[in-house]
DNA sequence: CCTGCCGCCTGCGCGC
DNA sequence: TGCGCGCAGGCGGCAG
């Protein structure tokens, strides 16, 4: 679920209240949470305890927290929250794995309904984890080159949405900014990679880098309980959409109600006429 | 290499 | 009420 701004807002709230801080125990309640961490829970836990958190990082969807030269890698895949607790509350359903910490201060917890999310150690990983090596830099990260993306894209033999989700190509972009910035570029998903022109593809990731900035402004998009910060609360970003999850409704822009499409088994929202479907689109 | 499909999970809302 | 179905913010593996 979370794409770029929501992993932002959780990252922050990371760097805020654990950053610095020992690790005390791991407690992995879930062995599903763990699954990439081949030498299973138990060595998970070792490797943690006792160690400093440094600096929170993120490159895309993935987070990862420093422990000296090594680190610890997240990925929240649909469901999954990090959220700081007062260690003396019980554990809810979901709680997957548990962090405390040295001071005896609050606890972190990894939530996770649908178990699509996961936690993994990168030993040397604390620049870049190993695992998330083929996650291309998001537009936000000064690694991020431009002309790099624009080549690779162009190079591409498939519709415009489907190598946004691409996280090889940029990473970050999920299902609603991949919609929301397409109808800020007034381009409609599935409009040919090879044949679009520079200014559609200049526009399109000014389009990205704005949404993006705005989500993160407004703490990301939570539809429901699944997305929250790591206090709890809810971003208000949703109230800013102009298309996802709005079907039938009016399009911000020019009026015309917003169409839905399936498209990689999922809903892809535009406006018909700001957004005209391409006569050779691909998909 | 590139492209696109499938499976991994749980829970919710809807129509019958 | 109850049940089955479709749907949900994502990713890695693998076939072609």
């Amino acid at each position: 679920m979370p794409e770029l701004p929501e992993v932002e807002t959780v990252r922050s709230g990371l760097q805020r209240h654990i950053s610095g801080r020992t690790i005390g125990s791991v407690e992995i309640l879930h062995p599903r949470v763990v699954r990439r961490h081949l030498a299973g829970a138990d060595d998970f836990a070792a490797a943690l305890r006792g160690r400093q958190v440094g600096d929170i990082r993120r490159r895309g969807k993935y987070l990862w927290l420093p422990v000296g030269e090594d680190a610890v890698v997240a990925h929240l895949g649909m469901s999954g929250q990090l959220l700081i607790t007062d260690p003396g509350r019980p554990l809810t359903p979901h709680v997957r794995a548990r962090f405390t910490f040295a001071d005896g201060g609050p606890d972190l917890r990894f939530v996770d309904q649908r178990t699509f999310g996961h936690l993994s150690f990168a030993l040397g990983g604390a620049e870049l984890p190993a695992q998330i090596a083929h996650i291309a830099p998001d537009p936000l990260e000064p690694a991020f080159d431009a002309q790099r993306f624009m080549i690779r894209l162009a190079a591409r033999r498939t519709g415009i949405k489907r190598a946004l989700l691409d996280q090889s190509l940029i990473s970050g972009v999920g299902n609603i900014y991949a919609d929301e910035s397409l109808w800020r570029a007034r381009l409609h998903w599935a409009r040919a990679t090879e044949l679009l022109r520079r200014a559609d593809l200049t526009r399109l990731l000014a389009a990205i880098r704005e949404v993006f900035a705005e989500a993160i402004i407004a703490g990301g998009t939570s539809f429901d309980s699944l997305y929250v910060h790591v206090t709890g609360q809810s971003g208000y970003f949703e109230r800013s959409l102009a298309v996802y999850g709005r079907a039938g409704q009016p399009c911000p822009r020019c009026g015309a109600p917003v169409r839905r499409d399936k498209f990689m088994n999922r809903s892809s929202f535009s406006c018909p006429a700001c957004q005209p479907r391409p006569r050779r689109g691909r998909w």
